[in-house]
RNA sequence: GCGGGUGUAGCUCAAUGGUAGAGCUCCAGCCUUCCAAGCUGGCUAUGACGGUUCGAUUCCGUUCACCCGCUCCA
């Protein structure tokens, strides 16, 4: 795909989210927020559904699993501990001369020069420091800047009130880990999954929702005993590329990004970032880490109480190792939109043939005879909308009663959509756009023989199914 | 943060220093026996603030947002 083509799909995908109601940009009647979404109606759903399945597959289908709901404000004293208040930073630095832009410390170590810090610990250049591309002293200072955002507790706004929204879910974990251990009756290995909000003030948030600045984690921290770490770490990044397949993002389209041994943080032993080829790039879903014991020791020291776990069966004491799989709820959205969206010519005269053909970003022409249909290939398990029920006719009360007792049942066990407007080819398309897999009608000889057509998105192909067995039908597809 | 681009209706686009248009969508009605048909009617817009001007959507400035490149992404 070339970049102007990926450039089309993102832009038509964006003006469908819209339209739609998948995501809108925040604020939008005051001009926006930079690095800020909101989902509406469809995307709520959407987004819904992305972490009910998660929950599924980690807490409930699991009895080693699970679940905690932590605050989003912690005690300030957490990111001390975590590191972040002192780590959660990266001092940039622009040459004037020639406007290239580098990371400090790198910027500094290129020319086997230390990056300084000043007395209130801000970064400053060492002496001599010239843009390696152009040889140019005028380098503008770098800029510290800690990306967590901050509040006040209370009615006083000081230092003694300062607190921070949490910059990931997972501290809230270890933080609670003495509580869930002591009411749960769980035995390492064991795990705790969260699924919440986190923020970070980027500094340049970018690719429409990929980067922001609010967004959605889900993290699970699975404690392990030492030493087991890496037969762990391997068994999670299998269970979680098989999670992916199972919403809608098949192997083929991901990539394992493994860590050399020298990208790793100090007290990690291992990482693999699960990635997605979206339009704009290869980019990340998810973080897999073997953390080792650093979150659940740090916490220990800063908090004074222990967090040493004591095995029944060996009679070991011991500080559990993580390994920690941390998804990015908005990015596997993002994701799922990407992989579903497809233009597409539909036939809509002999002159076309009859097989439906893609949409060429590079040369967006209509081919004769033929129609645009827009629609999103979602898993049935993630659309929004699971079934639609129509009328065939809507001025023939007989038919809309009788659509109208089908939709009645439907919608107890699944989001269910109701449309009457418009000719029936309308309505379906206008439920391929946001992703409804299933299509149900009712037509005149529903009104002889209880039989509806039952039409499936991608192929645009029905079926006539009795309406008493309508339900397992479609839970067959839903629910797997 | 730097450089480039773009902001007009829900979407895609047009136009103009002097009444802002179209297609699609959406809503209502009629019609319609399975894939965005047709007819009638309707709602909705110049991102924000300021300046120049008799008059600014148009020119100028600032700002905000989005896209692209650089950069970053524990």
């Amino acid at each position: 795909m070339s970049a102007q083509e990926k450039n089309n799909k993102l832009e038509a995908l964006a003006s469908l989210c819209k339209r739609r109601g998948f995501i809108f940009q925040t604020s939008e009647i005051y001009g926006g927020l930079n690095g800020f979404w909101d989902y509406g109606p469809m995307g709520a759903e959407l987004k819904r559904n992305i972490k009910d399945a998660w929950w599924k597959a980690m807490v409930h289908e699991r009895e080693d699993i699970v679940g905690l709901d932590s605050a989003i404000i912690q005690h300030p004293r957490t990111w001390e501990a975590s590191g972040h208040l002192e780590g959660f930073t990266d001092p940039m630095v622009d040459c004037k001369a020639c406007k290239k832009r580098y990371r400090a410390d790198q910027f500094c170590e290129e020319q086997g020069l230390k990056l300084e810090f000043d007395e209130n610990k801000k970064p400053k250049l060492p002496e001599g420091a010239k843009c390696p591309a152009c040889g140019s002293k005028d380098i503008i200072p770098p800029r510290a800047f800690n990306l967590m955002f901050k509040t006040y507790v209370g009615p006083q706004e000081d230092t003694s009130t300062l607190a921070y929204l949490r910059p990931e879910t997972a501290q809230g974990i270890f933080a609670q880990y003495n509580n869930v251990l002591a009411c749960s009756r769980v035995k390492v290995p064991f795990g705790i999954a969260q699924i919440g909000k986190a923020f970070r003030n980027e500094i340049n948030p970018r690719n429409y929702t990929f980067r922001s600045r609010e967004f959605e984690q889900m993290e699970l921290e699975f404690f392990v005993k030492p030493g087991s770490d890496a037969e762990w770490h391997d068994y999670w990044v299998a269970e979680r590329l098989k999670w992916y397949s199972r919403i809608g993002l098949p192997e083929g389209h991901l990539h394992r990004y493994v860590y050399g041994k020298d990208e790793l943080a100090h007290y990690a032993s291992a990482c693999v970032d699960v990635l997605y080829d979206f339009p704009f790039g290869t980019q990340e879903l998810e973080g897999i880490a073997a953390r080792g014991n650093f979150d659940l020791s740090r916490h220990q020291q800063f908090s004074g109480k222990s967090m040493e776990y004591f095995d029944q069966d060996t009679k070991e004491k011991f500080v559990p190792h993580v390994v920690e799989p941390s998804a990015g709820t908005d990015r596997i959205a993002l994701a799922l939109l990407c992989e579903a969206f497809h233009e597409e010519w539909v036939p809509t005269s002999d002159v076309a043939g009859s097989q439906p053909i893609p949409v060429d970003y590079d040369n967006p022409k209509q081919p004769q005879g033929c129609e645009l249909r827009t629609v999103l290939r979602f898993a049935p398990c993630i659309a929004p909308i699971k079934v639609a029920v129509f009328p065939l006719l809507k001025n023939k009360p007989d038919l809309v009663n009788k659509a109208r007792g089908v939709y009645d049942t439907l919608r107890k066990r699944w989001s269910a959509f109701w449309d009457v407007a418009g000719a029936i080819g309308r309505r379906y398309r206008r439920q391929d756009e946001i992703g409804t897999p299933f299509g149900v009608t009712v037509d005149f000889q529903t009104l002889e023989d209880d039989t509806v057509t039952l039409r499936e998105r991608d192929t645009m192909q029905q079926v006539r199914v009795k309406i008493g067995e309508l339900s397992e039908r479609l839970a067959v597809a839903i629910e797997k």
